[in-house]
DNA sequence: GGACGTTTGTGCGAGTCCGCACGGAACATT
DNA sequence: AATGTTCCGTGCGGACTCGCACAAACGTCC
């Protein structure tokens, strides 16, 4: 790989200020595209030049492709990943895999591999390349000797905590709203990590992620059609109107992405 | 406080082995009772003893009302709480309050204040006591410093990756579940956090948890009822048979505390 | 251009849970 | 003993989602 790729994506202008309205009105992940596209990972830039070269030492450039697994349950990981484009999703499921469902959504603002961050280099989760991308890796053990590092430490540690928040919120969906609006809610999020309006997915796909029916992702998206939010088409859906989407939802989105910003976009 | 009541915790027999049968049964934290009461928070117990030592100087004897409020949303958190009896909850909640859910469930297992060893003082969550009991708490301040020791910030991100996994098992059971299953599931998460086989909470106090009518749990505690596993009288429940509670939940239970064992009762 | 696999659209009966509402039972207070 | 409060049991119509099943649209590969 080339390292000075990494030392622009750590030093560049990966600039993403969430949008936080002052008045506890609703946050935003979603990237200003401000003339180039926001590229890198977030939480790989920002960090103090040093860092960066500790980092750029471990890090390699790959590909995600949709579909691709990248930790099993209970398996050691090999690698944590740094997306910059593309997401991965963080699915719980029971032993037998016989109920499974999405706990974690990561994009370029984050990474795979929490737990070891957390000091276990495993967990029951499976986590998979949802929509292909790509990003850099690192082998666990590099990370783990950065981790000495204090500045890394603490920021990897508040990404940590938003991602916990943001399962808690996933938590809070899935118990109280109805699927038009946790599928809303999905999209938000889903919008927040990618470039554009445009997220390739199937209804099937999206149907193991919220853990409902496939007919029944068909039937929610004709509502949001209906209210002009988005346009579903084979295999894509393109976002027509955040504002209206974030209003569907309620105040189930918005916790996570605010506590993000909170810690992680300074 | 007697600091050697501290010093005791954290040496004596706070044994309590998960029982983890080996073919990927369930596991079950439930605390063995041996002859005595497992007293004592176990994240302080089976700490090298020169870390109990620095633990023991900042830490403080307090009760735990039911029904206390251990931190609010969004504000600072000046204390974090070890319980020894009884449960504290951690609940994700909507800003403006409408919706709420339980995210997370915390006895002598574990402590609150699980931001602080993420390296924040605070959190969009609630956690409040949900079955009155007593423990200790530390300043924040106390335990950001004590946390530079490596074996306790080993130990706690420990505890935090296996909240963290508890709260994704929450989403799955919320999204796949029945009600009569999670439930089931609250009162077996609960039955291992509390001495002995009685919880006492009313159904308008469980249905919040649940984030469901308070009707529909009297109907669900009735069907639990029904199959012998539970005895429910006013404002107590009374947990007859595990096993069964455990078989109703399906793979729903037991991972998150396959989990805490595999770190945190080594 | 025909065959096949994938993806999406639609329908129907059944089960679950909701919101609302009321009656009764247990407990506390005076 | 009387009163008030909390807690529990029950009922009913409606909304939502499920499981199942089938048909249509689209894309791909020969």
């Amino acid at each position: 790989m080339d390292g000075n790729d990494v030392v622009k994506d750590a030093s560049d202008g990966a600039e993403t200020p969430m949008e936080r309205s002052p008045e506890g009105k609703k946050a935003s992940m979603k990237v200003e595209e401000k003339g180039t596209r926001g590229d890198g990972n977030q939480l790989l830039a920002r960090m103090p030049a040093a860092l960066a070269d500790l980092m750029l030492t471990h890090l390699e450039s790959v590909d995600l492709p949709q579909g691709m697994i990248i930790e099993q349950p209970d398996e050691a990981v090999e690698h944590v990943y740094f997306p910059t484009r593309g997401v991965i999703s963080i699915v719980a499921m029971t032993p037998e895999g016989g109920a499974r469902i999405e706990a974690g959504l990561v994009g370029r603002e984050g990474m795979s591999g929490s737990m070891v961050v957390l000091g276990t280099d495993r967990s029951p989760h499976q986590t998979t390349v949802q929509i292909g991308g790509a990003g850099y890796r690192m082998e666990t053990a590099r990370l783990q000797e950065a981790l000495q590092q204090d500045a890394l430490r603490e920021r990897l540690l508040h990404y940590c905590h938003a991602l916990s928040i943001q399962t808690a919120h996933t938590a809070l969906a899935n118990a109280k709203l109805k699927l038009d609006a946790r599928l809303a809610r999905w999209l938000l999020m889903c919008h927040d990590r990618i470039e554009g309006d445009e997220v390739t997915l199937t209804h099937d796909f999206l149907s193991t992620m919220l853990g409902v029916r496939r007919a029944g992702v068909t039937v929610s998206l004709h509502i949001l059609e209906g209210q002009g939010l988005v346009r579903a088409t084979r295999g894509l859906i393109r976002i027509l109107d955040r504002e209206g989407l974030e209003e569907m939802v309620g105040g189930c989105y918005g916790v996570p992405e605010a506590e993000y910003a909170r810690l992680l976009t300074g």
